[in-house]
DNA sequence: GCCATGGCTAGTA
DNA sequence: CTACTAGCCATGG
């Protein structure tokens, strides 16, 4: 066992085991005292496996063990985050987070791991959050390739249950289908969800985007040609138009300047 | 439930 | 062109 820097399941496994030399197992609590992700982790896998000891107990064999194992590390699987920091001078930089069932973040403008963590929390309370840069490769991979115009398409899927179930998610699922380089408007995004008096409600929804680019909210303008609004600042949501190759209308041209979808 | 708040819009001056 | 309205409607306190 080599310990690599954060509590992880083989870690776990090799204390629980006592497969490690004293001086990893100091070296190891060490961290784990120093390093808050790791402190909430480390205490979330003991009381599993206390459970697990139950268990074992209750069912009264060992040859149970490995199977509840493997059934442990799929939900610790499940209930992990993961996140990095990706940079373009386009944007500055930028926090991306991922769980197993696709990207859940994105963070523009600097803030502490801390303070991602603590956004995190607010939205998994239960979440385990680990900084990995190798765990979100792909991602910050693409992420670089759609800023030098070289990718239209993310294939990275989204993870849905960050965003709250109803109006806004309807919404937000909406605009992850506008292609690369078109736009709408937040009326045409309102009668799509059929409701097309609805067009604030929109604009409160995609303000409430947790997933910037991987959702093109920054598709979705005013009407008459204007930019409309951005969480990020109408800057960024001009640059990320620019870059996509949108052809900026000013307000006298009409709206069918516009490339369509639909 | 009530009220305020927006990444809005269409109409009018 | 800009400036100011009165509608509108999903959320959050």
């Amino acid at each position: 066992m080599q310990f690599t820097g954060h509590i992880n399941e083989d870690v776990v496994m090799a204390l629980y085991l006592g497969n490690v030399s004293v001086e990893e197992k100091q070296r190891i609590y060490q961290h784990v005292a120093e390093c808050s992700g790791c402190t909430r982790e480390f205490d979330l896998y003991r009381q599993m496996l206390s459970g697990v000891e139950t268990l074992v107990k209750q069912m009264g064999g060992a040859q149970h063990a490995a199977r509840l194992r493997s059934s442990i590390q799929g939900q610790l699987r499940q209930r992990q985050i993961y996140y990095d920091l990706f940079y373009h001078a386009l944007v500055g930089p930028v926090w991306v987070a991922a769980t197993m069932h696709g990207i859940c973040m994105l963070q523009f403008s600097e803030h502490t791991p801390f303070e991602i963590e603590e956004l995190l929390r607010e939205r998994q309370s239960e979440a385990w959050i680990v900084r990995d840069k190798k765990a979100m490769a792909k991602i910050t991979a693409e992420l670089r390739e759609y800023f030098q115009r070289r990718l239209e398409h993310f294939s990275i899927p989204i993870d849905w249950r960050f965003v709250a179930e109803g109006f806004k998610r309807q919404a937000l699922q909406l605009v992850s289908k506008i292609p690369y380089g078109q736009v709408y408007t937040y009326g045409e995004i309102a009668e799509r969800l059929h409701s097309p008096k609805a067009v604030r409600a929109v604009g409160q929804a995609l303000a409430a985007n947790p997933i910037p680019i991987f959702v093109p909210c920054h598709r979705v303008i005013a009407a008459g040609g204007k930019l409309g609004g951005f969480s990020a600042g109408p800057i960024i949501k001009r640059r990320l138009l620019e870059l996509e190759g949108v052809r900026w209308p000013n307000v006298t041209r009409q709206m069918d300047l516009f490339a369509r979808w639909c």
